[in-house]
RNA sequence: UGGGGCGUAGCCAAGUGGCUAAGGCACCGGGUUUUGAUCCCGGCAUUCGUAGGUUCGAGUCCUACCGCCCCAGCCA
């Protein structure tokens, strides 16, 4: 499978993962290398973990060696199968393949175990029957340091004895752990004789009523690394201290390779925010529609918007990988889909808020077919036929009572050109009562079929439009960034939920589209002219009753002249 | 006040002691254009958190200071 984006594989500078990728392969450390990506199966998967997917996919490809999609299931109270079969959708949906190597650490539960054993063999850890708040109380602080437990003394058999009866459900849920035995006054917390083990009676999705004791991440995701023979382990810069325990139980237990441990900076955005918690909040509490409400920056959020794959690893690509926390402008994310779009998006014509216009000089009778390009710029695209008649729809802001100069658009005795069509001229307007614009006479000129003049006359404008007898009616989604500061979770006094943006969603009903968006499948995307890209949303849509979702606008220096 | 990290333009980000500090986004000009889109051209850091020091030479090495992030779950 190809996952090479256009942005890659050019002479930029590698990224400081890459380099060391790149320089244990020329050093004839490792032949190539083995990344994974080790997703919780707790939630969906958003643009973040897109980073990271792309990251280890990405060196995987780049370098021939293997990327394992490993599910790191060991916490059953707050995992779902469900979450497992998203998850394996999104990745594929972003164009990776991990092959056969699809694991689940809860299929190491038996190797794991046994390596706690030879932990408590080595004297290197006990079974402690403190309570949570007792070894909370006992770890310390961040300036001083922790006291040792009373039962940090306990024999190896006894710790046998008592860890076997652990597994075998002997205790209470919270009364014992297995802990490893390190160093109380060390200034790094994460070694103060850490939790390997702890007693959950829940069922697993996987192993089910198997185990009652559930090993924690620090324990399992070297050994796992290690037992796939990872050769890098890379992972978000808050797991910096946590490489110390990592290294220190590979290191006790003698293992056969030792995986290298990289932190790099997580993805922040602006404009959004980026924890499962809070995404989770914005569904529980119905600001949004579900996990894959289109605001949402969840793979699959993004995907029922419209966004490609590519324009998702292209983004990936250009952000870039380093060690500093940092914020990406969203504009850099919709502008990434902007840049894929404009290469492949069909053009079609769409009037989201329309105005009638009536062409007193046509005839009443007559129809034409009038031929549009699918790309100006990619004529291989081919071409369309686009029904002309009498009366049309045109936007109704291509339209102004009292145009300004420097608005290009039609006015009363302004002449523009129909894409693809004719010079129309506004002759007059009727208003209603409320003095809104209810319909356009204007006039067209014969001698400009297909939009030239042939006295070289020039009009600065073109429009879009649509027959109004053969316009096909929709729905549209206007979908805009779903918060309204860059920072909506910057203050921890101010609920972030207050930056929610009131028009993050708009939906504009009784728009006219040409004809040929009638036949249009679902996630394709299309760009309607002078307007932006669009893409008809799988969900809402209902046969004849297109609902289209809008991706991204086109960029609009018209808005900054306003 | 302990430990682990990080500071290069408005936002990312190269730079691994030696020619004039890459590139992208944003922004500002100009050109092309039947999408106010795309595309093209040009501009955009006398300076790398600050202050000292080493050196013929420092964003790169040393020292001190300042600022920001992470760590005290039987979460990952």
């Amino acid at each position: 499978m190809s996952t090479s984006t256009e942005t890659s594989g050019s002479d930029r500078p590698l990224d400081f993962i890459r380099q060391i990728v790149d320089q244990d392969q020329k050093s004839g450390k490792h032949s190539v290398p083995v990344t994974r990506f080790p997703p919780e199966p707790n939630g969906f998967l958003h643009i973040g973990h897109a980073k990271s997917i792309c990251l280890n996919f990405g060196i995987s490809n780049e370098y021939r060696g293997r990327c394992h999609l490993r599910f790191d299931d060991t916490n059953p109270s707050k995992e779902e199968v469900e979450y497992v079969e998203s998850i394996k959708a999104d990745v594929q949906w972003l164009g990776f393949d991990w092959q056969d190597h699809l694991y689940f650490a809860s299929d190491y539960f038996d190797k794991l175990y046994d390596y706690a054993e030879q932990l408590i063999h080595r004297g290197k850890a006990y079974v402690c029957d403190l309570s949570a708040d007792e070894i909370r109380n006992y770890r310390g602080t961040l300036t001083e340091p922790g006291k040792d437990s009373p039962y940090r003394g306990r024999s190896v058999e006894e710790n046998l004895e008592l860890f076997r009866k652990m597994r075998d459900g002997a205790y209470a849920e919270g009364s014992r752990v297995l802990r490893a035995k390190i160093d109380m006054s060390s200034p790094a917390i994460v070694m103060r004789d850490p939790v390997l083990y702890r007693i959950v009676y829940a069922s697993h999705h996987r192993t089910g009523d198997k185990w009652c004791i559930y090993p924690m991440y620090d324990f399992t995701h070297c050994l796992s690394d290690m037992l796939e023979e990872i050769t890098h382990s890379l992972c978000t810069l808050e797991f910096q201290d946590n490489r110390l325990l990592y290294d220190w139980v590979l290191d006790t237990l003698e293992t056969p390779c030792h995986p290298r441990q990289i932190e790099f900076a997580r993805l922040n955005l602006t404009y959004t925010v980026m924890s499962k918690r809070k995404l989770l909040q914005l569904v529980d509490e119905y600001h949004v529609d579900g996990w894959d409400d289109p605001r949402m920056l969840t793979i699959s959020g993004l995907r029922r918007r419209g966004f490609t794959p590519n324009s998702i690893r292209k983004f990936c690509d250009l952000i870039g990988i380093g060690k500093k926390q940092s914020w990406i402008d969203m504009g850099v994310l919709e502008n990434a889909v902007r840049d894929d779009l404009n290469e492949t998006a069909p053009r079609v014509m769409g009037v989201l808020e329309p105005l009638k216009v009536v062409i007193d000089n046509y005839p009443e009778d007559m129809d034409e077919e009038i031929t549009a390009q699918n790309h100006p710029q990619k004529p291989e695209m081919g071409t369309r036929i686009l029904p002309f008649s009498r009366e049309l729809y045109i936007e109704r802001n291509d339209f102004m009572e009292e145009p300004p100069r420097k608005f290009f658009r039609l006015g009363p005795g302004r002449e523009v050109r129909l894409r693809y069509g004719y010079y129309i001229t506004c002759v007059s307007y009727e208003k209603d009562a409320d003095g809104n614009v209810t319909l356009l006479h204007c006039t067209y000129d014969p001698e400009t079929k297909g939009g030239t003049s042939t006295d070289g006359r020039k009009v600065k404008g073109t429009i879009h439009w649509v027959s109004a007898k053969d316009a096909v009616d929709g729905k549209v989604y206007l979908y805009d960034r779903l918060f309204d500061v860059e920072h909506p979770d910057g203050d921890k006094d101010v609920d972030f939920k207050t930056h929610l943006n009131p028009e993050s969603r708009k939906i504009l009903e009784g728009c006219k589209l040409e004809p040929s968006l009638a036949e249009i499948e679902a996630g394709v995307q299309v760009q309607f002219e002078r307007q932006g890209y669009y893409c008809l949303d799988a969900v809402l849509s209902t046969p004849g009753k297109p609902v289209f979702n809008r991706v991204v606008t086109l960029r609009d220096s018209w808005a900054k002249i306003k």
